[in-house]
DNA sequence: AAAAAAATGAGAGCAACTCTCAGTCAATAG
DNA sequence: CTATTGACTGAGAGTTGCTCTCATTTTTTT
């Protein structure tokens, strides 16, 4: 059993977060010692990690809800969960795109600035365009 | 010159967004026509496209506008903004290798469910552990 | 010249945290 | 056996970064 202390170290999740997440239904078998503290088992650590995966995702609050009550009706909404994963697969697939496009263009800012300070070019000539840049600030 | 409307189809960023960034100083060469309509040249486009690179990457508003300050300050600012530019890197760098990581994941729960599914199994079935999960309900 | 489409700023609203605070409880130090 | 330290609690205020609405002005189309 953990505490929201070691939950948080082991996914990298704030303690603040869990809880907000725990307040928002995403953990519905937590227990609690005599206490009221939360205890985690190792079931609910998955739950964890998988709403985690969804909220990195860009799955919002309202979806991953639905996606949990799903989990809780059983076996006759599979499918309709299967459709969740898929959908956020997709959106996973789309960010990555994304960020590796733009590190392209930091990649190119990169060459920009190591240019100008190797050769002590002034920032006015943009390697993008290959032209320069007339009285203009390159940013 | 473009108006806000072309510039927001051409970023794939909202009208909105792109009006909050102006109101934020992130765009400081933007002029207006004579009746108050922002008029968006090829290189304020440039601008909002790095501005966008950053957000994406997680860069925070402050950390943007200190970026901006810095190339209009002119070259002896250079180092910082590659600085700046290289953290950027990092970060991105960090955010595909966590969306790669929760791919897996994902991937796990595709073929948890596909398996499910075709053999008209019960969801106590955890393939990740491949072990039975008794009396628990699989995330 | 009128109607439809676009642009404007001010400001309200929103999601998803993030942080503060007063308070409970347990464990260890003296 | 008290006292202090430190993890945990819920309630709720605050923050970031949009996102949307609205009343108004401008531009374009017909």
């Amino acid at each position: 059993m953990y505490t929201i202390k070691e939950v948080a170290e082991k996914t990298r999740v704030s303690e603040h977060t869990i809880r907000f997440w725990a307040k928002s239904g995403f953990f519905p078998f937590i227990k609690r010692s005599h206490t009221n503290i939360r205890l985690f088992d190792d079931y609910d650590l998955e739950w964890v990690k998988i709403v985690k995966c969804l909220r990195v995702a860009g799955v919002e609050s309202k979806e991953i809800k639905k996606y949990i009550e799903l989990c809780l009706k059983g076996d006759s909404t599979v499918p309709e969960r299967y459709n969740i994963i898929m959908r956020t697969k997709e959106k996973t697939r789309e960010q990555i795109k994304e960020l590796m496009e733009q590190m392209v263009l930091l990649e190119y800012k990169e060459a920009f600035y190591q240019n100008i300070m190797k050769n002590n070019l002034k920032d006015s000539w943009n390697p993008i365009n290959n032209i320069q840049i007339e009285e203009r600030i390159a940013i």
